[in-house]
DNA sequence: GCAATTCCTACTAAATTAGTATATAATACT
DNA sequence: AGTATTATATACTAATTTAGTAGGAATTGC
């Protein structure tokens, strides 16, 4: 499980793209005003636009929006699209750790799912929404 | 934040540490056992040692034992002595990413934290006795 | 003294992170 | 029609971290 810059500039990035409900946003006006790096973000926001959570219009005066509603979109859901494995135990990475797994009778991945499903769960009931009310505040 | 083999390959030699109240175990004991990586299983053994998690006797017929009763590990607290710097911010990592910090007024900071320690809380009502339970019951 | 153990530091291959670079495609505006 | 601005796509790279390994020193029981 991981938690990197990937989720944190995505949340960052989509508050920012949050604020305008009905117009557009470009990759360098949110990257501008967030302080980010933009080539980064762009990759990130197309693995959120693959999972539907925003939409692009291409060319000039073109740029993103939110597709889904602020309210339905979970820090959960961000982190489980831009990071990499984040809720993967060694024994299922497949590679070498597979050695010190103990194969027969894994009773140790499923307390590991069990506690990933929580957190996951905890995750889930942070929206987009929540945390612009909550950086607004401030 | 991270959760990785340091934390699981952990678990799994505590608990199993954990199965002898009164007498000792080695390294080459529990990881024959759980089928551990000894040298590595070591390193981390040293770091709980440091933290007063788990105690030791050099010498032969040496070995650990645990310092700290079951029900008072927890695998928050695990996780914090074994992993890097499980919740560090990215902005706090000190490196070349401060530049795609907002300096002036972070308010990610603060709620990346209250995340953090609302997972830290979790984690920290699983104790080392419950995973034990979890374990021997199947 | 010898075997078994913990203790300690340093090393290393592989993977991952945190980006950058470069080019193509689409669209608005003139 | 041409240009500027945007998204789309793939590939590359330096630095860091993970997941160990290696080799030895110090300690203790027999």
């Amino acid at each position: 499980m991981q938690l990197t810059t990937k989720t944190e500039y995505s949340v960052r990035a989509l508050v920012t793209l949050s604020e305008s409900v009905d117009s557009l946003k470009s990759i360098n006006e949110i990257c501008t005003k967030q302080n980010l790096p933009k080539k980064y973000v762009e990759q990130l926001f197309r693995k959120l636009k693959k999972q539907s959570v925003i939409a692009s219009v291409s060319g000039s005066k073109g740029g993103y929006y939110l597709k889904t509603p602020a309210k339905e979109i979970t820090l959960g859901t961000i982190m489980e699209i831009v990071e990499n494995h984040p809720y993967e135990v060694s024994c299922e990475r497949n590679s070498v750790e597979l050695e010190y797994c103990q194969v027969e009778n894994c009773q140790y991945r499923h307390l590991w799912h069990e506690i990933y499903g929580n957190i996951k769960d905890y995750l889930n009931t942070i929206s987009l929404e929540n945390i612009k009310e909550r950086i607004d505040k401030e």
